[in-house]
DNA sequence: AAGTTTCCCAACCGCCTAGTA
DNA sequence: ATACTAGGCGGTTGGGAAACT
């Protein structure tokens, strides 16, 4: 005999969550911490399947996401971490606390893959050109080092980046030393509020089913300063350096490599290793002369 | 203004691995 | 050892928003 049954399939929700259903999960994961995604549905009475309960904190509700657009810096560290690790999107989600492998992922497929092919194209039609006009003096930067010395120095970095990748990784910090930052998810589904209080004019109030608690519906009810109203209910707080959780220590963005959980603050000095080299070295310079055939279409 | 196309991203699907009984 | 599921991951898709005609 095995485990039971993870959730029904007959009446389970798909499709996008409501405001509601959002208060509900973080509600519970304040309560019980993140984790035994089984119990949820049965606890809170959410009609949605663990999995999808654990996708949508994993990658919305989870403290600590940012969103919006990506940094020139979150881009070249996702371009070369790429370039290293292939569509590894959680490992590098990993290095991007902050942003989810969802999010890394879409942001390749949708942005950097078209960027990347327009980079390559134009070095390409660059190299074309000054070949015909120059005859055979290489004006591209990446075109003054031989294909020996660059798979050289390709393999030099790829070298550099395990050894930072490792030295990372086996950082010997007290795995129960300061807890990881727990920042506030609040926000988020204080944003999520106000526009879905504006998208229904017909007040949040009514939206507030009566299987949230009652501290719920108190949030419910009130439109202004959203961000506070969670912060004081749910007991978040951007600002905590600590936490008495041990479950939302554990949560708070780790670095999952390899089945291994790492507190990302323990990491903070290789970590920085890594970053300088994703970021020093050259994407363009790279990107004419790595392969696209893996990873790209 | 209306219709069509393209873009973007949240969520789902299916596979794999680890864990449990 | 076996059967089975939860959790995790990467690939894909559906639908709303934005841009274009």
């Amino acid at each position: 005999m095995g485990r039971p049954p993870c959730c029904d399939k007959i009446g389970v929700k798909k499709g996008s969550w409501t405001p509601e259903e959002d208060i509900i999960l973080v509600s519970y994961v304040q309560e019980h911490g993140p984790g035994n995604w089984r119990a949820v549905p049965a606890t809170t009475g959410l009609r949605r399947c663990s999995k999808s309960c654990r996708l949508r904190w994993t990658n919305y509700l989870r403290p600590g996401i940012k969103r919006g657009s990506f940094t020139l810096q979150e881009e070249k560290m996702i371009i070369q971490l790429q370039a290293l690790l292939g569509n590894k999107w959680a490992a590098i989600a990993s290095y991007l606390p902050e942003r989810t492998d969802n999010d890394i992922k879409n942001y390749w497929n949708t942005h950097l893959k078209k960027k990347l092919k327009k980079l390559q194209n134009g070095s390409i039609d660059q190299s074309k050109a000054n070949s015909s006009n120059n005859n055979n003096l290489i004006s591209s930067k990446s075109h003054s080092i031989s294909r020996g010395q660059w798979e050289k120095r390709l393999q030099d970095d790829i070298t550099t980046a395990k050894q930072a990748l490792h030295d990372a990784l086996s950082s010997e910090n007290t795995p129960n030393g300061a807890a990881a930052v727990y920042a506030s998810s609040t926000e988020n589904i204080a944003r999520l509020l106000k526009n879905w209080v504006k998208s229904t004019p017909d007040s949040a109030e009514s939206k507030c089913s009566s299987n949230v608690s009652t501290t719920v519906d108190s949030v419910c009810s009130k439109e202004e300063d959203m961000s506070g109203a969670f912060e004081s209910i749910f007991g978040f707080d951007n600002t905590l350096e600590t936490s008495n959780s041990d479950e939302f220590s554990r949560s708070a963005s780790p670095m999952v490599v390899g089945g291994e959980i790492k507190q990302e603050e323990n990491s903070t000095s290789s970590l920085s290793m890594l970053e300088n080299w994703l970021l020093d070295f050259e994407v363009k310079d790279y990107l004419t002369n790595v392969s696209f055939d893996e990873g790209l279409v």
